[in-house]
DNA sequence: GTCTATACCCAGATAGAC
DNA sequence: GTCTATCTGGGTATAGAC
């Protein structure tokens, strides 16, 4: 268990400490501090902290393929990997709370930075946009499998924000329980339209 | 209209900056280049960089209330109002799908640097959950406009973030019209559960 | 591989002339 | 009020000893 090499150190805590404290106010230092290391190491491991950022948007990556294969084996129905997703926010709350979203929050920063691994961290979210297309389409939901995809990730996003912003815990199981009863009609209806609130007046 | 004095430049100069690059990113440097000033002179009229950030979340709060004493005065109905916040992501789509929700960006970056300010910004969120909740107290959903307020609120937060990474305005637009028959769906029904599609299978 | 020492830059902030 | 000049600290990154 201690094979850990000093890279995969460095990038496991650049990893909590830009999901906690963003990208750009992370320094050499607080990487140093929490892996014991001296500030020089680093740039035996990496040309520069722009590289930190790839490695660990590889390992969030990683970390996110192996959780959607888990959510993929546990789950017999789609709806059941669906709910799985939508339960994250109730798992991560309390990091919720306090830092947001780990996906969101990082593309959020990078696109004000314009940084060049805006593109790279945009993969962690079409890993979910993915994954969910393909429950809805097993849901029977080929046509508008993207569509859905795409709004249940942005209602989880904007549930992350808010959450974050005013620190309410309620609200997450609230809006955890409407995302399950909108599952639940997708699940039962075939069409787009009546999955998403009947267009059809 | 040329009487704007060197402080309201300033400000009017960071809230721009903030917004499109983040607070911690924009520099003294930034600022001074886009008013035309030299770095040492705002400390005439600020005491520091939080200062001009307390400032600039205030001129937001009053463009905020501004904004919706327009829509309160243009929407005879309520359900009129509530589009016209929903219609603020087709408004402002150009510049969310770069910089994504001016409001949510600041709120979750401040977040992360656990800045003072962070109280003070997130009052800019409350301004439109209160002015959502009076509308949808006014629509006779009294008992649940707090959460129907935070729902709307959540969705186009979602859509912002979304919209910001993906670049898509054509998910901008189809969230918009899902919102749209939401909200019609709150016109029509009285009750929580069936605006909020039906808690009772 | 890891360290210390250091270069270099730019940040926020200050002092004082005009 | 606005400027120039400067201080101080911290950032990323480099050089070279061990």
């Amino acid at each position: 268990m201690n094979d850990k090499t000093t890279r995969d150190l460095i990038v496991e805590a650049a990893d909590q400490l830009f999901y906690q404290q963003g990208y750009e106010h992370t320094s050499f230092s607080h990487i140093a501090e929490a892996v014991q290391i001296s500030r020089g190491n680093f740039y035996y491991h990496f040309e520069s902290k722009d590289e930190i950022l790839d490695a660990v948007i590889d390992l969030r990556g990683a970390e996110t393929v192996e959780m959607l294969d888990q959510w993929e084996m546990e789950g017999k129905e789609p709806q059941d990997r669906i709910l799985s997703f939508i339960h994250l926010l109730i798992a991560n709350r309390a990091k919720i709370m306090l830092y947001g979203c780990p996906v969101g929050t990082l593309n959020t920063e990078l696109a004000k930075l314009d940084h060049d691994s805006q593109a790279n961290a945009n993969k962690l979210f079409t890993l979910f946009r993915t994954w969910l297309r393909r429950q809805f389409t097993l849901l029977g939901h080929e046509a508008e499998s993207d569509a859905l995809a795409m709004h249940l990730l942005a209602r989880s996003q904007g549930v992350a924000t808010l959450a974050n912003a005013f620190h309410d815990e309620q609200f997450i199981e609230q809006e955890v329980a409407l995302m399950g009863d909108w599952l639940k009609l997708c699940t039962t209806s075939t069409g787009y339209s009546e999955c998403h609130q009947s267009r059809t007046d």
